[in-house]
DNA sequence: GTAAGTGCAAAACCTTTGCACGTCG
DNA sequence: CGACGTGCAAAGGTTTTGCACTTAC
């Protein structure tokens, strides 16, 4: 049940083929299709927000009630490690996640400390940054994250970003 | 028990008479100078390197048999508040903590994949980008981390740091 | 003397894991 | 049909908290 086809007609709103992409992901790694891996990729790939563990399995049972936390905490990994998605940890007890439709340069998380709204932010000179502190060590960058803390200025309304948490820079 | 000359008498070690900082601290907040807390105040300000709130427990109960990990935990905000150490959460499933003193400017963290060490980096430059980003979008910068893991580079050894996981830029 | 601090052990909380059953290929 | 995947519930591991006792001031 819930036919490739579902997935398939919506493959191309952003632009890729996805689904494609995370069934490659999957046959590479001798990884079976389920109908629950499907609706957790459909839920965390379409998302518009960073969302948590516990969002992802909401929204992923509204498309396969039959789906688990413990499916959901079991694909996390595999969506993130085929690039599909990308881990935030701001520090919290939880962990974020947010779809990488478009991500191509690195990221920056401004995040609200008002709203905790998180938004990321473009900051390409970054990767430039890190790999040069990295060399003065004699390493090689794996990952970096920049973070940002902060709340609207005095006077300042933050604004309503609908449909959008990342700006460019 | 444990008079206070014994505190006093390492506290111009760093420079600082840190000690009268924290009971300041603590005087001000109606708070009171307990044996525990100095005790862990000890332990914490005088590591040589980031630690975890086990390690401070450890380390305190060298100093005082009585010291307990619930007052250790409750110790830690009221030392991070005060300023004189920092928190450093790296993402893993415990912080580390780090001693401030010295601590000037901004310092991002480069935490070695290899061997786990956490080697805390200058980074000025990145205070004036935080808060440039942060400007942008309307907002003032609370906190601020940058944080990149890294691997030594192909055929580069780790270099010895005996008692000094700081590193200028 | 009284309010604050402490130790102990249990609770909280997100995430992981063991096991028996289900299902993809 | 056999191996991989899943759901459930219990376990894990760090940090927090309730409670009765102790201690600073």
């Amino acid at each position: 049940m819930t036919e490739d086809k579902n997935a398939d007609a919506m493959m191309d709103v952003e632009g890729g083929d996805s689904w494609n992409t995370f069934k490659s992901f999957l046959a590479a790694n001798d990884l079976r299709v389920t109908s629950q891996r499907q609706a957790i990729f459909r839920a965390a790939y379409y998302s518009d927000d960073h969302f948590t563990a516990e969002d992802l399995l909401t929204k992923a049972r509204q498309i396969d009630r039959s789906v688990s936390r413990a499916t959901v905490y079991r694909t996390l990994p595999i969506l993130t490690e085929s690039g599909l998605i990308k881990e935030v940890d701001i520090g919290k007890d939880y962990l974020f996640y947010v779809s990488h439709r478009n991500a191509t340069t690195f990221k920056a998380q401004v995040i609200c400390k008002d709203t905790d709204r998180i938004i990321e932010v473009d900051a390409p000179f970054m990767e430039w940054y890190g790999k040069a502190v990295a060399a003065r060590l004699g390493m090689q960058v794996v990952s970096m994250r920049l973070q940002i803390e902060a709340r609207p200025s005095d006077g300042v309304e933050v604004p309503e970003v609908p449909s959008a948490s990342r700006e460019n820079g």
